[in-house]
DNA sequence: TTATTATGTGCATACATGCACACAAATACT
DNA sequence: AGTATTTGTGTGCATGTATGCACATAATAA
């Protein structure tokens, strides 16, 4: 089995294409426990989410603001609360493009294989 | 915006199925680099892959353990060394379904709030 | 003013990572 | 055979990072 030098070039083009920033924040205990509970009760502000969870209100403040800086949701502001909503459609682009660079890089590797 | 029992029971469905330490184990900055040499160059022993990385062997070792626990990689023992490599079939199956499970909840979710 | 809601800060704790070394297993050498 | 070398793994310790709590502060509303 010798080097594939597409194979190398998609690798590269993985690591620098696939947010992973994102999914390090998205694969969190806590954090994917809020994105379902914000899934199936729609938009919510912080003392609701809060309210739902063990942790203190600034404990989920810090979570939504990194889950916001990641794109997995959105934040609006009314009055003095915090509204925070699923950000569905930057979410299922995420997916659908990591899943379709994964299967272009391991089917390329694996060709080169046989 | 109701609360919508499907929407609730995908959510719950989704936190069960989704294989959560294999992207938890993934989604690492030194194990994704593992899995794309693997994947750039096959199969391969820890020695020759820790060559590749400042980490020592024993770091390279531990990561590739975690690796295989999860399904990332498969393992080859062969007198003294030990091979390893990217399991293919297993990372696309679990990306297909990741996505297709999300892009399932948050359609149904959207829907609703239409 | 007082109450409510959200966020910032300091500290403690838990967990992951990495290094260095010791050990085990397999092979190579003389 | 016996010894040395190579390869992989286990262990103890140090360090960095993430998380969470408790409290202080800011902003808005009653």
């Amino acid at each position: 089995m010798g080097i594939n030098k597409n194979v190398i070039a998609c690798g590269q083009s993985l690591n620098e294409n696939i947010n992973f920033d994102f999914y390090k924040t998205l694969f969190d205990p806590v954090r994917s426990d809020i994105l379902i509970y914000l899934v199936s009760y729609g938009k919510k502000n912080i003392k609701e989410i809060s309210e739902k969870f063990t942790q203190d209100r600034s404990v989920i403040s810090k979570h939504l603001d990194l889950m916001r800086r990641y794109g997995i949701v959105l934040k609006e502001k009314q009055g003095r609360n915090v509204y925070y909503e699923v950000n569905s459609s930057f979410i299922i682009e995420q997916f659908e493009k990591t899943t379709a660079n994964v299967k272009k890089l391991l089917k390329l590797a694996n060709q080169k294989a046989k």
